[in-house]
DNA sequence: CCAATTATGCTGAGTTATAGCAATATTATT
DNA sequence: AATAATATTGCTATAACTCAGCATAATTGG
């Protein structure tokens, strides 16, 4: 290490407190990083320069109360922005965020599980020319995209066997819409991105834990382990379905989908059974204790297997987290030796995937934006000029 | 950072490259650490003056035709060493080694499943004495210890639930072996050590897998996952006798360990049928079957929730594993979509799990030895003098 | 014995972090 | 309204460490 990487080292370490807690004075930044005021000046000098930070005027006044008022600093969250993209049999959703993941605009487009590959894609790129325009944006000012997949997503990129649609099988899928972008595009699971949504919420938490994300009948797991999205062998982690033993093959409960007779998924019923549930009708909460009873084996074998500190129920679990959570309680304390791993419902909805590819985003922003200063080169004016828009 | 730990992280690095790959001349050293010659000389000059580094003669001579021969530095294997225990309900056994981790002896003794802790104790303080006078060291230049202990190490370092050993519940390892020495003391659950010792053998390959340990018919499970052991919360991972559904509570096949009429072990006729299955008797072949059997439903959702590099067969199930993986892997072939992950045997056997402490004071090497450093001190000679003895 | 080659010892230059002084802007006090 | 107290800022000098490179030393091959 020579003294560039050291200045590197100390950039990266000030733009993440900026990042992470702006407005923030220079006092506080001092005791945070450690480091020396006039260091700190000299690497705001040139983040400023390069448009990743600003002088923001909203001194705290009042707060303090004798001496001169502190300067305070501020990450620039509209230097560029980052994109997040749910790609489904049934649906393409996409949503625009600022580089704190606040969401500018979304766009869910629904389409029939027919549509082939290329209008598929197609259609992609209208939502994504939509939506950039909607906020006022170009393709190059796009930071990092993500986008989530069902399938296994091995680690060449390649996706394999999203049963709904066989088009996709052995397709690059970061290839494709890489294309589009100049900046990383990442593809992955969507039950693997579910639960990065999870993860870190609001305080420095949620780092360990198992996600159980059901979508209809399927059940896909997400890892994350140490405050690490666990990918595995070619992305393979956490296809349970895979796994007879752990009993989790797939949840045919009729509180979370019913079929009609030709096989199509029908919602209602589900929704009206859970009210029931919620009522306290003795059928539909016997409905849930067998849902738990289902959940129940496979959840213990995770729990010890692995111990996380929590095990969280996202998609259709999660949504009737206030029957399902109690339920598995009761029957998980009947265990010969009880878990210690928290059983609770994910705080997100239907959301709760673009979510986690808007995390994923920023988890990789560190590096990014290291690589993009070194070009430096993006403008502090949020809106690119057009001449640019082509690249 | 500053330029004071910009020097420790070179230090550091340079130790590191110093330690895998010596004795090493000064041109690798540069080109594996990137440093500047001149850096690298200052680091190497104060790691020789405290001891941890030394000019070795073995000039590799006739190796390169022309050119002034280049000095060759190496690491200081045998500045200090380091300690391996392992506590059992029925043996006490103990390694000392050196900084490489290479033994310099051991010793094992067995004891009475009903010896009290303060007997084991004082047994054990024996066993640390005699091994450490065998080898002309004293307990002061001992630099890290590691203890393996049957049942569950919990984050604050007490031991839960070994049953053989009902009075060490509660009871916390790392203290008393810890009032023994001044310098790091870490305890860990058996399992979790046998995977340890199975970890970068030879090159850097298996840094990510499952490791199933049993001893008798109790089967612990050991997860080192991107080259971290995982402990999971409390140390509860891999505790799967807990968990009925993965069908690994207990193995009671023939081959592994038989059992009087008084519940006593017995292990010869175990080893009668083993020697029967090599020699292709059918009715012990239906045995390794069987025991495959067993445990392919539990592999089997291991593989597809953790999607491992490998999958590790150690102890009592090492012993056989030429039966038992290709039965395994017949197995494994008939499931709906075949699993990924390479199942083998362990590459080690009784020694397995002493070999997990070495490697685990090995890894913690780095930071005593700069923490060591500061203090600098540790003479040069390997014989500390006897008045440091009673620290 | 000399040329070619490779390593070494050491000095000077360059980069960056740190320490600290004087100036500045605000609040509290008289 | 003037002054003291306090906290922040702008800036210069100093210190620490890495790096580049020159002259020297030790070896092999002809």
């Amino acid at each position: 290490m020579d003294h560039g990487e050291m200045h590197h080292h100390n950039t990266a370490r000030t733009l993440d407190i900026l990042y992470r807690s702006s407005p923030i004075t220079m006092a506080k930044l001092r005791k945070e990083s450690g480091l020396a005021r006039r260091t700190i000046e000299v690497i705001l000098e040139n983040l400023i320069a390069k448009g990743w930070a600003k002088d923001s005027e909203a001194s705290a006044k009042g707060v303090r109360s004798v001496g001169r008022p502190a300067r305070t600093f501020s990450f620039s969250y509209d230097a560029a922005c980052i994109l997040a993209i749910q790609l489904e049999a049934g649906h393409i959703s996409a949503t625009v965020a600022d580089l704190a993941a606040n969401p500018l605009a979304a766009r869910r487009q629904v389409l029939p599980i027919a549509t082939s590959r290329q209008e598929r894609f197609r259609l992609l790129g209208e939502c994504i020319e939509v939506l950039l325009t909607e906020v006022g944006r170009t393709r190059s000012s796009v930071l990092a995209v993500t986008v989530s997949t069902p399938g296994i997503v091995q680690d060449d990129g390649t996706v394999e066997l999203p049963f709904t649609m066989p088009e996709w099988s052995g397709f690059s899928l970061s290839e494709a819409v890489g294309q589009l972008f100049d900046c990383p595009v990442q593809v992955e699971n969507d039950a693997k991105l579910a639960a990065l949504g999870e993860k870190n919420i609001g305080g420095l938490d949620t780092q360990d834990f198992v996600y159980l994300y059901s979508d209809s009948e399927r059940l896909g797991i997400g890892l994350v382990l140490r405050n690490e999205l666990r990918r595995g062998v070619d992305g393979a982690a956490g296809e349970i379905s895979w796994a007879p033993a752990l009993g989790l093959r797939s949840l045919t409960s009729p509180l979370l989908v019913d079929f009609d007779d030709e096989g199509s998924p029908n919602y209602q019923p589900a929704r009206d059974l859970v009210a029931r549930a919620r009522e306290g009708d003795a059928r539909a909460l016997a409905e849930v204790d067998k849902l738990a009873q289902t959940l129940a084996p496979g959840i213990t074998a995770i729990a010890w297997l692995l111990a996380p500190q929590e095990i969280i129920l996202g998609g259709g679990l999660g949504e009737i987290q206030d029957l399902l959570v109690p339920a598995l309680e009761r029957i998980l304390q009947r265990n010969e030796r009880p878990i210690t791993t928290l059983i609770r419902g994910s705080k997100f909805g239907q959301e709760c995937i673009l979510n986690g590819c808007l995390r994923m985003c920023i988890e990789s922003l560190g590096e990014i934006l290291f690589e993009a200063s070194e070009l430096s080169t993006l403008s502090a004016d949020p809106v690119v000029s057009a001449e640019a828009a082509h690249v």
